[in-house]
DNA sequence: TAAATTCGAGGACATTTGTCCTTTTTGCTA
DNA sequence: TAGCAAAAAGGACAAATGTCCTCGAATTTA
């Protein structure tokens, strides 16, 4: 919980007394690799703050391939945000790369939280500021950067994604094909 | 200000009466076509919802071109949400492709209103979140269609925006050259 | 451990997109 | 309304990326 309780206090100002006080909500939970966190078509009634490893969430297109949407590492948060936040059926899946450590919170006991305490719908609100910010920053930069600048980017600020994720889903995480990585790769190793 | 309202009550549950209450941190103010509501370099102080008109919103890339990184339309929200939030430089400037009416909130009276009342700080978490949602939806279509699927898309889904923004604006907002958005246009219309 | 399967590299060619440029159209203003 | 400037269209060629395929290495499974 150590780690958990480091990334709340980077949220908001939190006590320790107050982070022991509610700590009961949230739960320990390890996940096998290539188990899913997240089902396509189920309703997703979790959150979850990544303790240790790596998962992938990815969506299947009109083409019925599979899109990865997001890599999710240590120390930040996932969910299928969209289907936790409205209950609904998700539209993602989210798989773990490598065996993974979660620190989880039920839709139900989060809603408890808010209801409870101002402190809560005050980190909930940030982290949702948060989460939004990133996706800009995600979007702006994909849309704009070459395959080369793309991979070049990523192996810059998720080194670790790189070296652990397959080819096949970089690949479509960075919105190009198998083909081009690959040679952008032998460009690179030259 | 009964469209801004329609929109509040669209996200949660409010009285006509509690609407009231509060409508005095409103402003309502206009924006000449051509002008701006948020510049490059200078801190946000204010978000607003678009009571009529249009928005783009840009940032300048390493190659020093303009890329439109958003167009937000009548019944929407829009502001540079990361220096608004955070309260630091902008990277992005939004500029009016029309002339547009806004109802404004500046800062500081949302911070008060945060304070004053768990309602809106549930509205700040819910409207964070579905910001979220939209960004993460144009992020993964974006990044994984080709030039001609986004601009089938957006005269789908933003019409108005097709018809006000200019062609410029309009591929670099798809992440495409002007050249390209050409032939598609001719392709289109044969 | 052998066979089967998956995964990544890369060849050959097609298609898409970009670059640089000129021409045409549109809209403004003097 | 004539003249100018800005925006859009589009020609010619180059570069980037995609498609379809084969091959060999790595990994899994019987």
């Amino acid at each position: 919980m150590e780690s958990f309780k480091l990334f709340l206090k980077s949220i908001v100002p939190l006590s320790d007394q107050e982070f022991e006080k509610y700590s009961q909500y949230f739960k320990t939970r390890t996940l096998a690799r290539n188990s899913y966190f997240a089902e396509i078509g189920k309703t997703s009634h979790e959150a979850a703050f990544i303790k240790k490893g790596l998962l992938r969430t990815y969506y299947i297109n009109e083409k019925s391939e599979e899109v990865t949407s997001c890599f999710c590492a240590e120390n930040n948060l996932t969910a299928s945000y969209k289907s936790f936040i409205s209950q609904q059926h998700s539209e993602l899946s989210i798989q773990a790369v490598e065996d993974t450590e979660l620190i989880t919170i039920s839709y139900n006991d989060l809603q408890n939280l808010y209801q409870k305490s101002p402190l809560w719908q005050n980190i909930g609100r940030t982290i949702a500021e948060r989460q939004y910010m990133v996706m800009e920053q995600y979007a702006s930069v994909l849309c704009n950067e070459t395959a080369k600048e793309k991979y070049m980017r990523m192996l810059k600020e998720q080194p670790a994604v790189v070296n652990k994720a397959s080819v096949n889903d970089i690949a479509s995480y960075l919105g190009i094909t198998r083909r081009t990585l690959s040679r952008i790769r032998k460009e690179i190793s030259l």
